[in-house]
RNA sequence: GGGGGUGUAGCUCAGUUGGUUAGAGCGAUCGCCUGUCACGCGAUAGGUCGCGGGUUCGAGUCCCGUCACUCCCGCCA
């Protein structure tokens, strides 16, 4: 009971018949019948009917009152007539009997009405942030994404985790991401960076001492935004443990990603104990390091049939002689798929700009296998029953060839499992496929550059026994370096770090720092590795990411309460903008104007 | 940085081959209606067809440029 409301509006029901309430919230819908007037009043809890009758002298002014008024109601609940329950609302078997009323806070005409289930333009909603929150829809996904994070605290701390807090004005990193950076004021001409995750504080706090360390991270990004990543910021559940391996924090992981997963979605999880797959199989299988194991579409290599005197097919021998590979996807059962199945899948795979997909389906005719389509003339029966054999293909199955260097083949089959298991509806939506990534090369080489570099964490520990380490073939070490993926969606990445300052030395000369410049960049960390520092490791899943899962929604927008557009802006609080001339002059800033 | 899509009433959209006065639903305003829950019925107001230029007797429609939003590529250790 407050000044307010006695109740809210989700809460009363049968039970509450005969008493008098008074309740607060959002004309969510009138419907006048000109003597007789339904108002629904919404709030964060729900909706419940009041209604009033033209005998009420009260009644002329409630039926102006305009839409997303709040307002308050005085009035007795009243049980209603069995042919006039709402079955919908969880107050759908009673009414409020208005006996007064109060406008608590009035509304302009609206610039996009509430109760509907239209879509919206973004433009639209991301100005007018406060009033698309108000719909169900989003407003659910929001409180949903309240709840995960705190059901996350409270599991973490279960499981023996402590909450630290990590600067947000940070030093400038020279790997990875853009930073934001910030302007200092006492120190002219420096900048802070805001930090794209706090991975070297994660690792200080275990050197300090503090062994199991997780946060409910913001991470800075300046990069061009997505649909499932949003420009500027994001949120991690930065996780780092002392005196482990990686198979400790696989544990911890699966069983909060499980709890997690199982308290917030019907879906079932296809396997809570995740798959392990090394990095080299899922390239190969998939095509890519973010597989969807709903999928059951799988890639093969096919070169060397292409060798093959009684396989015709010029245009991919001759590409494989050149040093081209050849890799396929097998669809089950195809044969009577009519032939504007193939050729859609083909003229799609020409407008993701590659030289389009060939195909051909197994048939048997006499007790003998041939190629049916247009390139299947080119095979001999024995070539057929060997790609058969080497891609697990049967008699009435199709198979989709893609041919080029390798880089452009993972890609175009990565693309083409997923369009073709679509065309197919072979993707179970109900359900959540995890799995773990692991064994990531240490390092790789930069396509425009042609050095080494890493490929991702560099502060990963090398796999193998360290003393052994051949650095003279970088390429070939792996890295305690893992990635967990769900439904094609890159959940999160991790790794063991490198507790030992010598070997990291080693490690960055071959990316091409030397110590001096190791030192300076990340002095802080390096400098603490040499003082004891445990053996430690950690990862950090994507908060908005898992929301989005859950939600089961593709835009992160959707689940980000006030967020910015795709061009960095934010539309209601008008940021980024121009700051006055005084204030730049004392950061020592001046403005660089475009012609 | 590059490519695709979209832009018409407050909101969501339709608008034919370039041809009369640009339409609908929701919302707003006014009127009618006692059991609705997407209430119903009638009327009224509401338009720089994103913006600029061009072609044409004539442009919402075709062409060029530009802006905004969005999706993708690059980028995101």
């Amino acid at each position: 009971m407050t000044l307010y409301r006695t109740h809210t509006c989700g809460e009363l029901n049968i039970n509450n018949n005969g008493e008098d309430v008074l309740l607060s919230g959002w004309i969510n819908k009138k419907r006048n019948h000109g003597n007789l007037l339904f108002v629904d009043l919404r709030d964060t809890y729900g909706i419940t009917q009041c209604v009033i009758d033209n005998k009420n002298n009260l009644f002329k002014k409630i039926e102006k009152i305009p839409l997303e008024t709040v307002a308050q109601f005085q009035g007795r609940v009243v049980t209603r007539e069995k042919d006039t329950i709402n079955k919908e609302l969880k107050s759908g078997e009673i009414e409020i009997k208005i006996t007064n009323f109060k406008i608590l806070g009035k509304t302009k005409e609206l610039p996009l009405p509430v109760f509907s289930d239209q879509e919206y333009s973004e433009e639209i909603r991301l100005k007018y942030r406060f009033l698309d929150l108000r719909r169900s829809k989003i407003h659910e996904n929001i409180n949903l994404r309240s709840k995960v994070i705190s059901f996350i605290r409270k599991e973490m701390e279960g499981f023996g985790f402590l909450e630290y807090q990590t600067p947000i004005l940070t030093s400038s990193s020279p790997e990875g991401a853009r930073d934001f950076l910030v302007p200092s004021r006492l120190n002219p001409g420096k900048f802070y960076a805001l930090p794209q995750a706090p991975q070297q504080f994660k690792q200080l706090i275990m050197v300090s001492g503090f062994d199991k360390y997780f946060q409910i991270a913001p991470c800075f990004r300046d990069e061009d935004a997505r649909a499932d990543r949003s420009p500027g910021e994001f949120y991690q559940l930065d996780i780092e443990m002392s005196f482990v391996e990686q198979k400790d924090v696989f544990t911890v992981v699966e069983k909060l990603l499980n709890n997690i997963f199982k308290k917030f979605s019907s879906k079932k999880i296809l396997n809570e104990k995740f798959p392990q797959i090394t990095f080299s199989d899922s390239m190969l299988k998939y095509g890519s390091d973010k597989p969807d194991l709903r999928n059951p579409l799988e890639i093969c290599d096919l070169t060397e049939i292409f060798s093959r005197t009684d396989v015709k097919f010029e245009i991919f021998k001759k590409l494989v002689k050149e040093g081209s590979l050849v890799r396929a996807i097998v669809t089950k059962k195809t044969k009577n798929k009519p032939r504007s199945f193939f050729d859609n899948i083909d003229r799609w795979a020409k407008e993701e700009g590659s030289n389009g997909l060939a195909y051909l389906t197994f048939e048997n005719e006499e007790n003998k296998i041939s190629g049916k389509g247009p390139i299947g003339k080119f095979f001999s029966s024995d070539a057929c029953k060997e790609i058969m054999k080497k891609s697990k293909a049967e008699n009435g199955d199709s198979i989709f060839f893609s041919c080029g260097n390798k880089k452009d083949v993972e890609k175009l089959l990565s693309l083409a499992r997923d369009k073709i298991a679509r065309d197919l509806d072979l993707i179970d939506e109900n359900i959540f496929a995890f799995c773990w990534i692991v064994d990531y090369p240490m390092y790789e080489i930069d396509e425009k550059s042609g050095q080494i570099k890493f490929s991702h964490n560099p502060f990963s520990m090398p796999q193998g026994d360290l003393n052994k380490l051949n650095l003279n073939k970088p390429l070939d070490i792996k890295a305690y370096q893992y990635d967990i993926v769900c439904n094609g969606v890159e959940l999160s990445s991790g790794a063991i770090r490198n507790h030992i300052p010598e070997l990291m030395y080693k490690l960055f000369a071959i990316a091409g720092y030397n110590k001096q410049s190791v030192d300076e960049k990340f002095s802080g960390m390096i400098n603490a590795l040499s003082y004891g520092a445990p053996p430690h490791g950690g990862i950090a899943p994507g908060i908005d990411r898992i929301i989005m899962l859950l939600a089961g929604e593709k835009n992160i927008r959707e689940i980000t309460m006030f967020p910015l557009n795709q061009n960095a802006q934010d539309l209601m609080m008008n940021a980024p903008s121009n700051v006055e001339d005084n204030r730049l002059k004392e950061l020592n800033i001046n403005i660089i104007k475009k012609k």
